[in-house]
DNA sequence: AGCGTATCAGACAGATCTGTCTAAGATTGC
DNA sequence: GCAATCTTAGACAGATCTGTCTGATACGCT
């Protein structure tokens, strides 16, 4: 039997997802989206209230993709060095991610009125990243555990912005190089109390 | 005698530039442009072409005023160490002044379409920022200049990125400190050609 | 079968946005 | 003083964008 047509809610969804991300909330106009996603106007207004509600759904699904991607990394691993790490790892997997195109908070945030619902899903991803390296840090052992996230908070924002404003993949590598380093020094910063390696 | 009122080319730039700045490029029509600076419909079409060519006059100015900065804490050094460290100092004083919202190419380009004239600007001031990293690099002798350079490079995008996203201006100290300390390690690595200190 | 939910096509309204035009006045340089 | 350039106020056109409304139709569940 023939595969079913996903309903007009989740086609609305994905073609807003796609085109969003791509070319900007404010570039995309729903008359766009409908027709992409060969949906009628009137049920973009029965599944949403309006753009914004699109908007903030489209922008709640790439949060849950992101988190999802990332915790499937941590995962298998059992060391909080090795999960630092990691976060760069799945970073790498999106970046090469076919269409990736930087940060979708900070894209929608910059063309947001501040204090707006976009910069609120911006503080939300962030708060969880943040939150996450620091628990990790805590969890090593370090000797100054938020010095050492903050530094890697640096170097994932570096990575995110320069892959995509060069189009430089390798900036991932390049950034989990030196999280690498900044973690071997803090770990001799810390003395012998960890048996991780690197 | 009266200090004269700037032109209405010049008052159109300067409400322009304050306004796709903070609150982006499509978010801003041209009505409230020529409200807030005072200027008749008709004197904007007159010094620009169209919408598009004031944007890239903002753009072209923001460019401008970033290498002049830059420039201004280059001119009183004379080690391309301390030069390294300099442009951080620069960021430094870019990211402390009021209104500070981030990278003005990367926001534009956001809401651009792919390969347009934002692209474009982004691109110039990376490449040109990306040269003179690697320029001094290469002056400080290291084995590898160009992979210092790009580690460099994803440092002052993730201090760019941080100091905006989070409201966080102590990431652009602790993105020079990683710098240092990438340098240092670097100079390590390169044997004692260079007498110099960071 | 029948009922509630979801979807369809498209006209329409109302707001907003870029850009044009006119006709007159101010400024500046020669 | 004159001519070229710049500026003004505002009406207007044309496009686009969000959102509403109508009325018919398909689907899913009991």
């Amino acid at each position: 039997m023939a595969p079913k047509r996903p309903s007009a809610r989740e086609r609305l969804l994905q073609t807003a997802d796609r085109l969003f991300y791509a070319e900007g909330v404010h570039a995309v106009g729903i008359d766009r989206i409908i027709e992409e996603a060969g949906v009628a106007k009137g049920s973009l207004f029965y599944n949403f209230a309006n753009k914004e509600a699109l908007v903030e759904a489209y922008l709640d699904g790439r949060d849950q993709q992101r988190r999802t991607r990332v915790q499937k990394y941590l995962d298998v691993l059992e060391d909080p060095l090795e999960k630092i790490l990691a976060v760069f790892d799945a970073l790498q997997e999106a970046v090469e991610l076919p269409g990736w195109n930087g940060c979708p908070f900070a894209n929608a945030n910059a063309e947001a009125p501040a204090g707006g619902m976009e910069a609120h899903a911006l503080k939300r991803f962030r708060g969880w990243m943040s939150d996450l390296l620091l628990g990790l840090t805590r969890e090593v052992g370090f000797k100054d555990p938020s010095t050492v996230a903050s530094k890697l908070v640096v170097l994932y924002d570096g990575a995110v912005a320069n892959s995509n404003l060069d189009a430089h993949p390798g900036a991932v590598r390049i950034a989990r190089d030196m999280a690498a380093q900044v973690l071997s020094d803090a770990v001799r910063d810390s003395g012998d109390r960890k048996p991780s390696r690197v």
